[in-house]
DNA sequence: CAGATAACTTACCAAATGGTAAGTCTATGT
DNA sequence: ACATAGACTTACCATTTGGTAAGTTATCTG
């Protein structure tokens, strides 16, 4: 059963680019760690480029899957939005590298990034939708949609994912600091949200 | 006055640096930028982790100054914190490289990282205290100041760095957006912090 | 059993990269 | 006038990098 080997080297090349980046990691670098030869990557995947497109496909599978439940919750008010926050979380603890991805794609753009940037546009389309009814309906804030989801968007995916500030704030990064800094971002957007 | 060069050299990498990553940047791209070749920038800076610690302690002057002004007024309660996320956004508008490079030492780590680590150790300490005093004053919501302050960090730090998201959601990152990005920040994060 | 195909490996390669060694040019102090 | 030092450039170099070409081995098929 050696078809196992492309989804091998995805799984290595999402954790790779994911937390030290794309032109830090070497695809021999990779295909050592793997036990295999760097053809044998480029055989599966006819270049870097590629690679690192399938890559992106992939995290953007897991990440609509690790959200899509929450996503799609029946629930109303700020539920919703702490369900999300705790499955991005969830997703951080479990899969930093997915969220690393995320990250540098859309920060580095390129030609790759345009998958990515559909299908979180997609994503958070719903969430401006979401949050404009939410307001509508006086039970969130008034503020502009768009401008507050970038705020909570970088918020938790900031608090979730920059280990080193939480280490210049004298916090170690592990389980249980993560699960204060989730409960605390959780009643930080309450605060920010919830109408009078 | 050829004593410039330096200058020039520093001025180059924390561009290079701040807005494309490390390892994504070439001595020698960034010799020919400047018009010298590769040697030129081994002459100053004997190796290329050389470079970037100076290009490190560039850019920690370069927010210390942006960031000092606002983080020693004298203004109280939630007046300070306006100050300091108007001067971050500022910093953002003119200098996005300065940011970039702040964030991508703080992921990254590495040796290089212990400089910046202790000066934004001695900013965040300060900003605690702050926070903390403003809780018991009563002016500022009770919630924990650490993570408090990692919230309201990355939301700043990622809304003014994160333009591929701002495009994401239909924004282009451009001066107008930012500004109107800098004022819905504010406003978040007054709900988020004034006490009732 | 012949042969085709999938899944690799071994052998290379050209370009780029960080870095060294030695030379050049200019200003300055003696 | 001359040595010295600073600020470079020209010439190299070893290694790493992404990528190509040509086998090799095993499995499946007619």
């Amino acid at each position: 059963m050696p078809a196992q080997t492309r989804e091998r080297i995805l799984d290595t090349s999402l954790a790779a680019f994911g937390l030290r980046g794309y032109d830090s990691t070497s695809l021999d670098e990779m295909a050592s760690d793997l036990g295999i030869t760097k053809q044998a990557i480029l055989y599966h995947f006819s270049s870097k480029e590629h690679l690192l497109n399938a890559t992106i496909e992939l995290a953007v599978k897991e990440l609509a899957s690790a959200l899509g439940g929450a996503s799609k919750s029946q629930a109303r008010g700020f539920q919703r939005i702490e369900d999300l926050v705790r499955a991005t979380f969830s997703l951080a603890a479990r899969r930093p590298e997915v969220l690393g991805l995320v990250r540098l794609v859309s920060r580095q753009g390129g030609a790759a990034s345009g998958e990515l940037a559909s299908a979180m546009s997609g994503m958070l389309g719903e969430a401006v939708r979401f949050v404009e009814a939410e307001m509508i309906a006086g039970r969130f804030r008034r503020l502009e949609p768009r401008m507050l989801l970038l705020a909570v968007y970088s918020a938790v995916i900031g608090v979730a994912t920059e280990p080193e500030v939480m280490r210049a704030l004298g916090l170690e990064p592990d389980l249980r600091s993560l699960v204060k800094a989730r409960r605390e971002t959780i009643e930080f957007l309450r605060a920010a949200l919830i109408a009078d």
